[in-house]
RNA sequence: UCCUCAGUAGCUCAAUGGUAGAGCAUUCGGCUGUUAACCGAAGGGUUGUAGGUUCGAGUCCUACCUGAGGAGCCA
């Protein structure tokens, strides 16, 4: 037993001809008499194995043969490369060791057929173990990772923020409310902004990255109440280095998911010339320019309302990369965005709209920096004065021009994988009506 | 919250108001190169729930439940 040394299916291809094990599960079963077909999947990958009666113990190769989908399983032999094969390469099986047998009377639910999205979302904890599924958390993870070696390598220091927090950040969205050891009411935060600007002031650059939660009834293929978001946040900065900094890492994401992850990018038939498209510099037109496009395409848009997921993706047509479309009507801005000096009815704020109708993956701007102006603007949206305390002590003292801006992650791990929905962005997605498993 | 659509076998779906069916899955049998393998057989149903119309309802009507897509809101 201890001859077969113990390896994943992803480095199969380096050990062609010595005595290996694979631990895995059983994915798949072709059988043709004397000879069956298992296809084991270990989490690194799948391989095809190829049992011949005449070459196994009698009774082990019964046992592999009536083997159920998804038993657990540890597979002994060689691999032999195989053009036949999928992945190039097969396992010759000498042993095998069945760790646990599916019962056929409770048979693995997903079958190799199709489903409809309410059972599979249903039986999430299982669906995830299935091709698609593995490869798009595959890409969320490289994402995730090109997101932070990015700002730690650009001297950002994450400082997370925290999840209750005491009162709306932005005051617009409806926010969950939680029990706090029933004294006081707190809220699941829907944004680290407002203590990043505490935590910029301390370190210079900073960014949170965290779960945030929305209370909106919204039932698009967009949302999710429960998503993470990164959010960076930079002192003496201005909107001009937000929209650098974002295009930055869009560019640096996209590049490590095409260097590391072309195997998931195939499996989930993703058009690379679209991701290839995805270099600096990206277009970056006014909120007036994006206004005229979009009249001219037919929406029924007029200056000063925000866009529609419609319009957003009528406007990304228009470009073969995302693009960046600054200075919105304050008006639809949150109350911490600063103004345009030279045009007090426009925001210094920049959404970046997604490629492909993806809609937008980043939003942010220059905040505020001015105690007067920000007190007025506290008072003007109705806002309590007394919880917004701390925050106006970051514009009594020492106060900067400072800027920054959140990208949802969901949103981008679609937009890269090019899903239909965001729901398969992540393991366990929390929707409007689903909160199980 | 509003609009639209859909609920039939474990799953995916069929069935003109007239005897509820197929493929996959499961069980049994066959097959030494299969690629969502294939071939043969078997078991499997309170047609989402409650009313109503009708000689007769899976099918038509009403209400409710569940889900999907979209709108608004938002990342």
């Amino acid at each position: 037993m201890s001859d077969y040394r113990r390896i994943t299916i992803a480095k199969a291809g380096e050990h062609t001809g010595e005595p290996v094990e694979i631990a895995g599960w059983l994915y798949n079963l072709r059988k043709s008499g004397k000879i069956i077909f298992p296809l084991i999947r270990d989490g690194s990958g799948t391989i095809q194995c190829v049992g011949v009666k005449s070459a196994l113990p009698e009774d082990l190769f019964e046992a592999l043969k009536n083997l159920t989908q998804e038993s657990s399983v540890i597979i002994r032999g060689k691999i032999r490369a195989e053009a036949r094969a999928q992945g190039g390469f097969e396992m010759d099986i000498e042993g095998a060791e069945i760790v646990q047998r599916v019962p056929e009377e409770t048979p693995y639910p997903i079958t190799p057929k199709e489903h409809g999205t309410e059972f599979l979302f249903d039986h999430r904890h299982l669906h995830l173990r299935s091709r698609r599924q593995h490869a798009v958390l595959k890409i969320r993870h490289e994402i995730i990772k090109a997101i932070r070696d990015y700002f730690d390598s650009n001297d950002f220091t994450l400082v997370d923020c925290p999840i209750f927090t005491p009162a709306a950040c932005e005051g617009t969205t409806t926010l969950f409310e939680v029990n706090y050891f029933d004294e006081e009411k707190v809220y699941l935060t829907q944004s680290g902004q407002l203590y990043n600007e505490a935590t910029a002031m301390a370190f210079g650059k900073t960014y949170c990255f965290g779960p945030t939660f929305r209370a909106e009834k919204s039932k698009t293929r967009r949302h999710l109440t429960e998503f993470w978001m990164v959010e960076p946040e930079m002192a003496y900065a201005t909107l001009d280095d937000v929209k650098r900094v974002a295009e930055e890492l869009i560019v640096f994401m996209v590049g490590r998911v095409l260097e590391n992850r072309k195997t998931e990018l195939a499996t989930l038939e993703r058009d690379l010339t679209k991701l290839e498209a995805i270099k600096g510099p990206f277009p970056r037109i006014s909120y007036d320019d994006a206004v005229e496009i979009l009249k001219k395409k037919g929406s029924e848009i007029v200056w000063g309302g925000d866009f529609g997921g419609t319009d957003e993706t009528l406007l990304s047509e228009e470009f073969d990369r995302p693009v960046m479309v600054d200075r919105y009507p304050t008006e639809v801005k949150a109350f911490y965005f600063e103004t345009d000096p030279n045009r007090p009815e426009v925001a210094l704020g920049v959404d970046v709209i997604a490629s492909e109708g993806y809609g937008e993956v980043i939003g942010g701007g220059q905040r505020v920096h001015s105690y007067d102006t920000l007190l007025e603007r506290i008072k003007a949206h109705n806002l309590p004065e007394e919880a917004f305390q701390w925050y106006l002590d970051l514009r009594r003292y020492g106060s900067v021009p400072h800027a920054g801006f959140g990208m949802g992650v969901e949103r981008a791990v679609a937009w890269l994988c090019g899903l239909e929905h965001i729901r398969e962005t992540i393991a366990f997605p929390r929707m409007l009506y689903r909160t199980r498993p």
